[in-house]
DNA sequence: GAACGCCATCTTGCATGGAAGATGGCGCGC
DNA sequence: GCGCGCCATCTTCCATGCAAGATGGCGTTC
């Protein structure tokens, strides 16, 4: 027997509540549903071509994630963040970033290095982005030196949190691109981290890729504050 | 209009896939559903007295926390935790519970202060446990001051994910809690964490917190590994 | 005119049936 | 005796039906 080694979803066949998942986690993220839509899942199967089954488990996948909400007997309700919603993810940001960046520099030499490698590489690409004013650009490659930073660290699970805990503050982040000042210190603040995980300064690499977070979240929650909305 | 503000959950009509998600997750953490079990959904709705789709929607947030995997039209496994994934779970809690404790000494003293009364008081307790023998109450007492100490951070996202982690890894913790050396040394590191929160040292408080987990861990994965078991 | 209460409608919770697919045993061929 | 392939069985996936409950409008009453 060769036991093929679970080969990770070998056969992803394409499941309906995959599909809706997808299709729902997406409309959200975009606010194509705004937060504070309320629908039925009638609704939404009808739109998504399916009947209410996959939806349903879909949505319990996503109030799971804390994305949505079911009201018994009400609807679905896409769920609205509000300033202190702000606050707890981001701490929670700053506590998974700064423990990923501690874990790569903890990493024997040879583990770590590469990883540090590429991240270089995508904060290059930042500063370049950033020279050339190129907004969009400089926050993708943000957003991936961030991502890369967590996954880095070699932890399946704090990948996954990660990725969730990012979902719920995606359209907050995408709110706030545009209206940040220009993220000049970034590039110079990722070199700092990048530069302790190559010591293998564990400590320090923490507190930087903290106070990194903790700096940009600091211009950000203001803004949203100050936009008067208290509902994303 | 009153508003009447939410009131979280007022009405907790019992619904049949809570019953199913929470008979489910109990029998998983006592073991009474073996890692490594697996089952049909049928079978396991006939056992609680109900039909197939509770079952389906409990199973299907069980696998979002990880605890099961709903292999297709094969059956739900009751995921078994190989080393490796214990290493994973816990560099997650420590990352948590160091992030807490950083968050607790960085809070204004007139919040911190009442919390840090609190945790004191445990760890009194875990002491006296220690001092008669009782090591069951000594591990009551000391998973309450870490549970504690994660929800001191006010943040209800941190205590969510603590939570997920927490549950994973509660069969390995069971596990151990007779094999390892009398944990002497835990009441000292928890009042060194306290003394920290106390002082409002935020980064000393994050240092001892994760060195006191980092320590317990070092002890317990030789134990697991040594116990010949690849899987939990 | 205002407020109460009833009822039609719409919502999810749950059960069940049919379909597609994976598994493992059994029989056949060599 | 050994190995291959077929088929019965079992499993989840999804659609649909029914029931309980919440909502909001409308009519009635004061």
């Amino acid at each position: 027997m060769v036991q093929m080694r679970d080969n990770a979803a070998a056969a992803p066949r394409p499941s309906l509540v995959d599909a809706a998942y997808a299709a729902l986690k997406r409309a959200i993220r975009d606010t194509a549903l705004a937060p504070g839509y309320q629908g039925s899942e009638q609704e939404i199967a009808l739109q998504l071509g399916m009947s209410r089954t996959p939806v349903h488990e879909a949505v319990i996948r996503l109030q799971e994630e804390g994305l949505v909400r079911v009201l018994p007997r009400r609807g679905v309700l896409v769920c609205a963040l509000s300033p202190e919603d702000m606050r707890e993810i981001y701490e929670v940001i700053v506590a998974l970033e700064s423990a990923a960046a501690a874990l790569i520099a903890a990493q024997p030499k040879k583990q770590r290095k590469p990883v540090a490698t590429a991240l270089e590489a995508v904060n290059a690409a930042m500063a370049a982005a950033l020279a050339a004013e190129d907004l969009p650009a400089w926050a993708e490659a943000d957003g991936r030196f961030h991502q890369m930073l967590v996954e880095g660290a070699g932890n399946a699970r704090l990948v996954r949190i990660y990725a969730g805990i990012m979902d719920q503050s995606h359209r907050a982040r995408m709110l706030t691109l545009r209206l940040r000042p220009r993220p000049i210190l970034s590039v110079q603040e990722h070199a700092g981290i990048l530069a302790a995980i190559r010591a293998g300064a564990e400590a320090e690499a923490l507190a930087r890729a903290k106070a990194h977070r903790q700096r940009a979240v600091a211009q950000i929650l203001p803004l949203l504050a100050q936009l008067g909305m208290r509902q994303i």
